[in-house]
DNA sequence: CCCTGATTCGC
DNA sequence: GCGAATCAGG
């Protein structure tokens, strides 16, 4: 559907009126919220909060998009695959728990080409303020001791923990009767979008 | 995970 | 001009 006279006085008063994006996508329908975001903008509708705009000063969002830099930075782009890993031990974080330390390898196999990449700054470590969901949240060391940290490389997309600690933490589930062979449908390995 | 607005860029 | 994809933050 095209912005019609009508649909963009809608949107400029629901927009003025301070409705988000979302909500007046929904008015309107047929549209996004992108939709309504980017019309807003060319409209010259601008300035509402965001969360993303707090910057005081320094840094200028950066953001360095796509198309920017075809050769300098290289992706690294595994390419393990995976269906029904079985979540073992999952590291339990937060302020008791033993810590994770070792959810113990049930069977060994190789280890994944694990991820290279190093985004933070050198030195620092990566503590509970830095998380997000971008960032490897598994947990190096015992919560609550002064050097504990997480590890913070980038994680393995929509999955918690880079590659590396996906496969430690998801791994198969091995068949445990014993009159069976265990010949094993084998690695489950952290699927990768 | 949900959400927010901002930005980029291929169409 | 449009808006999906992405980003960055709450």
């Amino acid at each position: 559907m095209s912005w019609t006279d009508e649909r963009i006085e809608t949107l400029r008063t629901l927009w003025e009126k301070g409705l988000t994006a979302s909500q007046i996508a929904e008015k309107l329908g047929n549209v996004s919220r992108n939709a309504v975001i980017g019309k807003a903008h060319r409209l010259g509708l601008k300035a509402r909060p965001s969360p993303v705009k707090a910057d005081s000063d320094g840094t200028p969002r950066d953001t360095a998009k796509k198309a920017a830099a075809p050769p300098a930075a290289p992706k690294p782009k595994p390419e393990a695959a995976a269906q029904a890993a079985t979540p073992a031990p999952r590291p339990a974080p937060e302020t008791k728990a033993p810590a994770p330390a070792a959810p113990k390898p049930m069977q060994t196999r190789p280890t994944i080409p694990a991820a290279p990449a190093k985004p933070r700054a050198p030195g620092e470590k990566v503590t509970l303020l830095d998380l997000s969901d971008k960032i490897c949240k598994w947990p190096i060391g015992h919560p609550g001791e002064p050097d504990f940290q997480f590890c913070g490389r980038p994680v393995n997309p929509s999955f918690p923990y880079c590659l590396a600690h996906c496969a430690e933490a998801y791994q198969a589930q091995l068949p445990r009767d014993r009159n069976r062979p265990s010949r094993a449908p084998m690695p489950p390995l952290p699927r990768v979008r």
